[in-house]
DNA sequence: CGCTTTTGACCGGCGC
DNA sequence: GCGCCGGTCAAAAGCG
C-alpha cells in the first residue's frame, strides 16, 4: 500500500508540466545532458512514468524541433578533447571554420536524431495502444481473482444504485450449463454477449455525473441506444447504449438525468473497450476502464478508501472529502462528479479534473477490512491502471507529444479532441447519426409494469 | 438500402 | 408463487 501509494502520489501531474519543467531544467541544470536531452519518457509496459528524469540511456526521448538553444547547448556540451584541440589550434580561421563545420556537422545529427526521434515516438505511441489492450487482456486473465473478491464480500441488496443482474451474469459465466437449453441461449448467440470473459469486466461500473444539457456526454466513443426504460424513482427515462466502435465490444453505457436537477446527466459505464480508442475517447475510457479494473482486481487498500479516489484522480491531493463509501450498490460503483466544473481547460489546468469522486457499493468497510482475507494486490496493474487512468496525463500526452510533432499545429486540433473527450459539458453528441435527444424524448416507456 | 432509434415484450433476480 | 423491477431483445419505424 505504501508502495502504491507512493507511486501514485508522485505522479499526478500533467505531462505538460513534466515536459516544461524538463525542457527548462535540461537547459539550465543539466549541462551534461548531452543526447536524450528533453526526453519524457513513459514505460508503456510496466505503467512506470518517469519523465521528471533525465533518462539515463537515450531511449524514447520525444523529438524537439531544432531551436538554437538547442544548438547552443550542444556546442557547449561537445567533448573536453575537442575543446583543447581548438584551443591548440593556431589558425583561428580555420578554428573558425572548422567550428563552423562542426556546427553544421550537429545539426546534421540533430536532424538525423530528430527523425529517428521521431519514429521512435511513433513506436511509443503504439505501445501506447498496445498497453491499452494488453492491460485488458491482463484483466481478463483474472476473472477468478476478481470473483473471488467479489463472492467474497456478497453485496447486499440495492437500494441507492438501480439493480441490476449482476448474479445472473456471474451465473453464466461460471456455471457452464447456465446458457444451455434457456430460452435466453439464444440471445447468447449475439456478438457481445458471446464474449463470455467480459462480462467479468461488466460488474463494476464507473459513474460520471455531468452538467450538460445534452442528451448524452461527448465521450469520444460511438454509442447505439438498444433500450430505454423508465425507471423507478426518476421521471426521467433512462437510456441504454452499447459501443459500436467494435462489433464485439462489451462496453455499455446508461445515460440519464438526474431526478433531482435534471440539468445533470448521469451516464454509468460499464465494461472495457476491446478495441484501440481514439484519443478524444482515450481519457474518458481509460477513467472508466481503470477504476473499474481496480475495483474488481481488490487493488485498493481496505483501510484507505481514498487510495482508489487517488489512483482515479490522481490530481486530487484532498481525498478525505470525496471519496465515500457506501455499501447500498449492487455494483462497485466509482461515481465521478464533473458537476461542480464543468468547463476546465485541461491541459491549462493542473488543479484537479474531478473535484468530487464518490464510491458507492464498495462494501469493503466491513468483511474486506481484514486485510488477510483479501487477495494480494496486483501492484503493475494498479500502478499502469493508475497511469493511464489519470485524464491529465493522457490527454497532456497526446497533446504534447502532437504540439512537438506537429509544430503546435496539431495541437489545437488534440486540444480540442481532448476537450470533447473530457468536458462533460461539451455539447457534441457522439452517439452515433443520431440528433434525437433520447433523454428527453417523451417516449415514455410503458414497459409491462 | 443500411443503419439507428423506438418501444412493447420478454427474461431473470429479488422481496414478500 | 406472485409481482415488481432492471435489463435486454427484436420488430417496426425513421432517417440520410
Amino acid at each position: 500500500m505504501d508502495k502504491q501509494g507512493h507511486l501514485l502520489d508522485a505522479s499526478p501531474r500533467p505531462l505538460a508540466c513534466f515536459l516544461n519543467d524538463h525542457s527548462r531544467r535540461m537547459s539550465a541544470d543539466d549541462p551534461g545532458g548531452g543526447r536524450g536531452r528533453r526526453s519524457v519518457e513513459v514505460d508503456f509496459f510496466s505503467g512506470h512514468k518517469t519523465s521528471s528524469r533525465v533518462a539515463g540511456s537515450p531511449e524514447p526521448p520525444l523529438p524537439p524541433p531544432i531551436k538554437e538553444e538547442d544548438l547552443t547547448i550542444n556546442m557547449q556540451l561537445l567533448p573536453a578533447a575537442t575543446q583543447k584541440e581548438e584551443d591548440d589550434d593556431d589558425d583561428r580561421s580555420a578554428s573558425a571554420s572548422g567550428s563552423q563545420q562542426q556546427l553544421q556537422a550537429e545539426l546534421g545529427r540533430m536532424n538525423e536524431e530528430n527523425q529517428r526521434l521521431r519514429g521512435m515516438l511513433a513506436q511509443v505511441t503504439a505501445s501506447y495502444q498496445a498497453l491499452q489492450m494488453h492491460l485488458m487482456a491482463l484483466m481478463q486473465q483474472q476473472p477468478r481473482k476478481q470473483e473471488q473478491f467479489l463472492n467474497a464480500t456478497p453485496i447486499p441488496a440495492a437500494a441507492e444504485q438501480p439493480a441490476s443482474n449482476s448474479s445472473t451474469e456471474v451465473e453464466k459465466e461460471d456455471s457452464p450449463d447456465a446458457g444451455g437449453g434457456g430460452p435466453s441461449s439464444s440471445k447468447q448467440a449475439l456478438p457481445w454477449a458471446a464474449e463470455g470473459r467480459q462480462l467479468s469486466m461488466r460488474k463494476a461500473r464507473v459513474s460520471v455525473r455531468a452538467r450538460s444539457e445534452a442528451p448524452i456526454i461527448a465521450d469520444g466513443c460511438q454509442w447505439r441506444k438498444y433500450g430505454q426504460k423508465m425507471a423507478k424513482g426518476n421521471p426521467c427515462p433512462r437510456a441504454y447504449y452499447r459501443c459500436t466502435m467494435a462489433n464485439a465490444c462489451p462496453v455499455r453505457k446508461q445515460v440519464q438525468r438526474c431526478a433531482e436537477d435534471r440539468s445533470i446527466l448521469i451516464t454509468t459505464y460499464e465494461g472495457t473497450h476491446n478495441h484501440p480508442l481514439p484519443p478524444a475517447a482515450m481519457a474518458m475510457a481509460s477513467t472508466t476502464s481503470a477504476a473499474a479494473s481496480m475495483l474488481l482486481s481488490g487493488s485498493m487498500p481496505s483501510a484507505d478508501n481514498s487510495f482508489l479516489a487517488r489512483a482515479v484522480l490522481p490530481s486530487c491531493s484532498s481525498s478525505s472529502s470525496m471519496a465515500t463509501i457506501s455499501a447500498s450498490a449492487p455494483f462497485p460503483t466509482v461515481t465521478l462528479d464533473l458537476t461542480h466544473r464543468p468547463h476546465m481547460p485541461l491541459l491549462q489546468a493542473p488543479p484537479p479534473l474531478y473535484n468530487q469522486s464518490k464510491f458507492s457499493g464498495l462494501h469493503m468497510s466491513s468483511t474486506a477490512s481484514s486485510d488477510a482475507t483479501r487477495p494480494p494486490i496486483d501492484t503493475v496493474s494498479a500502478a499502469a491502471a493508475a497511469i493511464t487512468a489519470d485524464p491529465n496525463f493522457t490527454v497532456a500526452l497526446a497533446a504534447a507529444i502532437t504540439s512537438i510533432i506537429g509544430g503546435g499545429a496539431g495541437q489545437q486540433q488534440h486540444h480540442g479532441q481532448a476537450a470533447a473527450g473530457v468536458n462533460a459539458s461539451n455539447n457534441n453528441n457522439n452517439v452515433t447519426s443520431s440528433s434525437n435527444n433520447t433523454a428527453t424524448s417523451n417516449s415514455t416507456n410503458s414497459d409491462t409494469q
